[in-house]
RNA sequence: GGUUCCGUAGCUCAGUUGGAUAGAGCAACAGCCUUCUAAGCUGUGGGUCAAGCGUUCGAAUCGCUUCGGAAUCACCA
C-alpha cells in the first residue's frame, strides 16, 4: 500500500515541478487519529526542490494525486503534513485481495539467500535452561521468518560435547553415582549428568576448602586439587582415545542428548543438522597450521600461536596453547570453514548471547585475515542475558530456572485458569490437555519473544503467567473467538468465501482493521530483515486489539444488512488467519477454542 | 583502564531511513455480561524520554560530554 503511495507521490511531484523526487525520502506513515485521513505524508524534505512553503507544497502534491488517482478520495493540509484519505473502494478491494490469496500471502523478498543459522549449542554437562529457551526460541522464530519471506534456511545446532566439564560429570559419576542410570533412577538423562556435575563442584570445593586452610592460595588450590587432576587425566585420556573413557563418555552423553530430545520436542524445536564439537575440533588446528604457513598468524617462543588484533581495534588472540593443544577459538575457526564448505552459504548467522560479542568479531576478522570473502555474510544474532527479579540466575546459589519445570509450571496454570473458567468443561481430557499445552507455552513463548531480542530482559515468573493484556494467550483467545463467531456463521449458511460488494462503507474501526491487516506482509519482511521477532509479537498484539474493539461493537451474526454482515465475516477469517500465520512464526500454536 | 551495548510512566516493554500533543500492558481507581467466549471492552490518573551541550524547519531517535547499569578484554567454553 505505501509502495504504492510512494510511486504517485513521486510521479505526482515530477509533473508538478519537473524534478524527480527520491522516493527514499518519501516518509509515509499512518495518520495520527486525531487527524482525518488515513496515510500521512510529510513534504518538508522536498521544500527545497519546490521553493515553496509547506502548505503550498502539500496542497499542490495533494491535488495532483487527487487527480491522478482514484484511489486519493480526499486530502487535507495541516502544518505540512498531507493527509490523505483513501476511497472506501480501496479498503473493499484490499480486503478481497487478502481473502483470495487465502488469508495471508507474504510477499518474497527481492534477492533470496542461503541462510545458516545455528542456535541452541548446548553444552552436554547440564540440563537446559531458561537461558537455552530464549536462544532457541529466537533461533526457531528467526529461521521461520527468514523461510517465509523467501530465504533458503538451514537450521543446525553445535552440541559441545568434549571437555574438561563433561569429564567433571563423568569422574563424579564413577566415584559416587552408584551405576546410577536414567532407567535405575527415572531420571531425565540430562538431569541426571547435571546432578553428577553439581556433585563434582561440591567435592571440588570441599577439597579446594581444606588446601586453602594449609596456606594456599585459591587459585592454585583449585588447581592443585586432586579431583581437578583427575579430570585433566580423563580429558588426556579422552583425547588419546582410551576405549574405558570413551565409553562412559558415550553412555552418558547418550543419556544427555535423550533428555535433550524431550526438551526439544516439549519446546517444538528442531534442526536440519546436529555437529558436535568433538567430530570438528580437530579442524581448526589444521587452518591455524595453515595460517602460520602463510604467515597470518605467528609462533611466539613459547610456541603458542597467536595472532595481533590491536590494528582493528581488538587485542592479541592466542589460538593455540602453548602445548599446542586448541582453544575455544581454534574450534568455531573450523567448524565454520567446514560448514561453509558444506553448504555454501550467503549467510551465516550464529544466534549466540551477547556476552560472546567480542568472540565473534574476533572470529569474523580472522575469518576475512585468511582471505574468506564470505566472512562478509558472518552475522552474530547477539541476544540479551534473561534476568530474574532476584539478579542473574546462577548455579551456583541454584537460581537457575529449568526448562524443563518452567514449561511444566506454564501448562499447570494454564490448566488452572482454564478449569476455574469451565470453558473446556466438555472437552475430552486429551483434547483439554492439548489445549492447556498450547497456552502454556504460548505464554512463555510470547513473553520471550516480544522482547527486542538485542535487549536484556526480566524474567517475572508472576507476570510471565498472566493471561490477559500483551500476552499470548490473548492473542490466541483473540482468535478462538473469532472461530467461534465463524462456526455459527458457517452453520448460519453464511458464504465467507464471497467479497462484499462495494455498496458498503467500512467505518473507522473496520478501515483501521484493514489497514493493519494488509500491512502483514510488510511487519514479516522487515522482522525477517532484522531478525527481530518481537516486531511480530507486537504488530499480532496490536491486532488482536483492535479485532477485539471491532468485536465489541461490531456484530456479526446479529447483523441485518447482509452486505456488511459479509464485510464482517470476511475481516474475521482474515484476521483469524493472520493471527494464526503471524503466532505459527513465533513458534505459537493456537487452539481452536479456549 | 580499553571496547561494545543499554538508560522511555511505580513495574515490564513498544516507539526502524529524524516528523504533528511520546504509546501499550501490568498495577491503582471507576464503569460494561438476559446480546457472536468478560482470558474481553470503555474511561481516569501517571513522563524533565538519565543529565547537559550541539546538528536543523523539526531530536526519545544523529554527534560530543557527564552520570548510572551490563557484558567483554583468558594458553575457560
Amino acid at each position: 500500500m505505501t509502495d504504492i503511495l510512494i510511486q504517485l507521490f513521486c510521479e505526482a511531484f515530477e509533473a508538478l515541478y519537473q524534478q524527480k523526487s527520491d522516493p527514499e525520502q518519501v516518509n509515509v506513515q499512518k495518520t495520527r487519529p486525531e487527524f482525518k485521513g488515513d496515510f500521512t505524508i510529510n513534504v518538508f524534505p522536498f521544500l527545497k526542490m519546490t521553493r515553496k512553503n509547506p502548505q503550498v507544497t502539500a496542497t499542490e502534491i495533494g491535488e495532483k494525486m487527487k487527480e491522478m488517482s482514484a484511489l486519493v478520495a480526499s486530502f487535507e493540509v495541516i502544518q505540512g503534513f498531507l493527509n490523505i484519505s483513501l476511497s472506501d473502494q480501496i479498503y473493499l478491494e484490499m480486503l478481497s485481495d487478502l481473502l483470495k490469496s487465502g488469508g495471508q500471502m507474504v510477499a518474497p523478498v527481492k534477492q533470496t539467500k542461503k541462510f545458516v543459522v545455528e542456535y541452541s549449542s548446548p553444552n552436554t554437562n547440564k540440563p537446559l535452561h531458561l537461558g537455552h529457551i530464549r536462544n532457541n526460541l529466537l533461533g526457531h522464530s528467526v529461521c521461520a521468518l527468514l523461510k517465509e519471506v523467501g530465504h533458503e534456511v538451514v537450521k543446525v545446532n553445535l552440541v559441545n560435547d568434549r571437555g574438561i566439564h563433561i569429564c567433571k560429570s563423568m569422574l563424579a559419576w564413577q566415584k559416587w553415582g552408584n551405576g546410577a542410570t536414567p532407567e535405575s533412577t527415572g531420571k531425565k538423562g540430562d538431569k541426571l549428568v547435571g546432578d553428577m556435575y553439581v556433585r563434582f563442584s561440591q567435592e571440588l570445593k570441599k577439597e579446594t576448602e581444606v588446601l586453602i586452610s594449609q596456606g594456599i592460595k585459591a587459585e592454585e588450590a583449585e588447581k592443585k586439587a586432586s579431583l581437578m587432576l583427575e579430570a585433566r587425566e580423563m580429558l588426556k585420556k579422552w583425547e588419546e582415545g582410551d576405549v574405558e573413557v570413551r565409553e562412559l563418555w558415550e553412555r552418558m552423553n547418550g543419556w544427555v542428548y535423550d533428555g535433550f530430545d524431550v526438551t526439544y520436542k516439549n519446546l517444538g524445536i528442531s534442526f536440519d543438522k546436529t555437529y558436535y564439537e568433538s567430530q570438528t575440533y580437530l579442524l581448526g588446528k589444521e587452518i591455524v597450521h595453515e595460517g602460520v604457513s602463510r604467515g597470518v598468524f605467528s609462533v611466539y617462543p613459547d610456541q603458542s600461536v597467536r595472532i595481533d588484533l590491536t590494528a582493528e581495534g581488538l587485542d592479541e588472540k592466542v589460538l593455540l596453547r602453548s602445548d599446542g593443544t586448541s582453544v575455544y577459538i581454534t574450534q568455531d575457526l573450523g567448524t565454520a570453514v567446514m560448514r561453509q564448505k558444506e553448504y555454501n552459504a550467503d549467510e551465516m548467522v550464529y544466534v549466540v548471547g551477547n556476552e560472546q560479542n567480542y568472540h565473534f568479531q574476533v572470529l569474523k576478522q580472522l575469518l576475512s585475515k585468511l582471505g574468506h570473502t564470505w566472512s562478509e555474510g558472518v552475522h552474530h544474532l547477539s541476544y540479551g542475558m534473561v534476568e530474574l527479579p532476584e539478579g542473574k540466575m546462577k548455579s551456583r546459589e541454584g537460581t537457575v530456572v529449568d526448562a524443563d519445570d518452567l514449561m511444566a509450571e506454564m501448562i499447570f496454570t494454564a490448566r488452572e485458569v482454564s478449569d476455574e473458567s469451565g470453558k473446556l468443561a466438555e472437552f475430552p481430557d486429551a483434547e483439554k490437555s492439548a489445549v492447556h499445552r498450547m497456552i502454556g507455552l504460548g505464554a512463555l513463548k510470547y513473553f520471550i519473544l516480544k522482547v527486542d531480542p538485542k535487549k536484556n530482559m526480566l524474567f517475572d515468573p508472576r507476570e510471565s503467567i498472566e493471561f490477559e493484556g500483551n500476552t499470548g494467550p490473548f492473542i490466541q483467545y483473540a482468535r478462538a473467538r473469532i472461530n467461534s463467531v465463524l462456526r455459527k456463521t458457517t452453520e448460519a449458511g453464511i458464504d465467507h468465501l464471497k467479497s462484499a460488494s462495494n455498496q458498503v462503507c467500512p467505518d473507522e474501526t473496520e478501515k483501521d482493521l484493514i489497514r493493519q491487516l494488509a500491512s502483514y506482509s510488510d511487519v514479516i519482511n522487515l522482522a525477517a530483515r532484522e531478525m527481530n521477532p518481537g516486531l511480530v509479537a507486537n504488530y499480532l498484539f496490536a491486532l488482536a486489539k483492535s479485532y477485539n474493539q471491532f468485536y465489541h461493537d461490531h456484530p456479526v451474526l446479529r447483523e441485518n444488512d447482509t452486505e456488511k454482515q459479509l464485510l464482517r465475516v470476511n475481516l474475521s477469517v482474515v484476521t483469524a488467519e493472520t493471527l494464526r500465520k503471524g503466532m505459527f512464526l513465533l513458534g505459537i500454536a493456537m487452539p481452536e477454542r479456549m
